[in-house]
DNA sequence: TTTCAGTCCGGACTTACATCA
DNA sequence: AGTGATGTAAGTCCGGACTGA
């Protein structure tokens, strides 16, 4: 989608790390006590009831014990996800291999991470776009503030609100284009670099519906 | 060359568990 | 201590791509 505002990969920056999104810092003592529960499964021994489990419980269903990965794998995992999103059968067992993992929870942690960055990424497009419904309702509030002004003035110079300076340009400088038949002004000289980079800071980007550039003769 | 069954993989959705306020 | 919210590992289902017969 055009009109995301930065690119997936700076999106990863913003996306929590799993077991550090409440505690940016210092460790809980709770977290410490679920480090504690992390150090079973980096035992051998472990790593083999670990895979029992998998191919066992047919008899009296046993409770679905849930695995936390230390902040090791984790910072292992993120690192590796930053470098490729998805991984091929060699890359999966070399590093379920690092971790002390199955290649199947490195397999998972790699869907629920994506999808993970999928919901983030949705989440800052769905931001973008209140702010842009925002803006257009503001600037459609003070255009109708105008036309009302000017019907109140019954006669007067036509204006046009520069799409470049939102300022109301004076009638004199204004043409027709015979091309697209879009009013243009003299003064209306587009923005500047530096005033362009500044603008789109400031004011969210044109979604790719509005972002047509006027033909090269206007 | 085309068709089709089998397999694999990833996405979407859901569930279950752990933790925290 | 009980409870709802939240995060996340894992299960399930489904569709698409690929492959070999």
């Amino acid at each position: 989608m055009a009109v995301l505002p930065s690119s997936s990969s700076n999106l990863e920056l913003t996306i929590s790390v799993p077991g550090f999104a409440s505690s940016p810092v210092l460790l809980p003592l709770s977290s410490v006590k679920e480090l504690d529960i992390n150090q079973v499964p980096l035992e051998e021994d472990w790593m083999a009831s670990n895979m029992e489990d998998e191919e066992e419980g047919s008899n009296g269903d046993p409770p679905r014990k849930k695995l936390r990965l230390t902040k090791e794998q984790s910072r292992l995992l993120e690192e590796s996800f930053r470098q490729n999103h998805t991984l091929n059968p060699k890359q999966k067992e070399s590093l379920a291999m690092q971790l002390k993992l199955r290649p199947r929870q490195v397999e998972v942690w790699f869907q629920n991470r994506r999808a993970r960055s999928k919901l983030k990424q949705t989440e800052m497009e769905c931001e973008y776009l209140k702010r842009w419904f925002g803006s257009l309702t503001e600037q459609n509030r003070r255009l109708q503030r105008e036309v009302e002004e000017l019907r109140a003035m019954k006669v007067g110079p036509p204006t046009v609100i520069s799409p470049h300076s939102c300022e109301p340009l004076p009638a004199s400088t204004l043409s027709m284009c015979p091309r697209c038949e879009r009013v243009t002004s003299t003064a209306d000289k587009p923005p500047s670099a530096a005033a362009a980079a500044a603008a789109a800071t400031l004011s969210p980007k044109v979604p790719p519906t509005q972002s047509r550039q006027p033909s090269a003769a206007c």
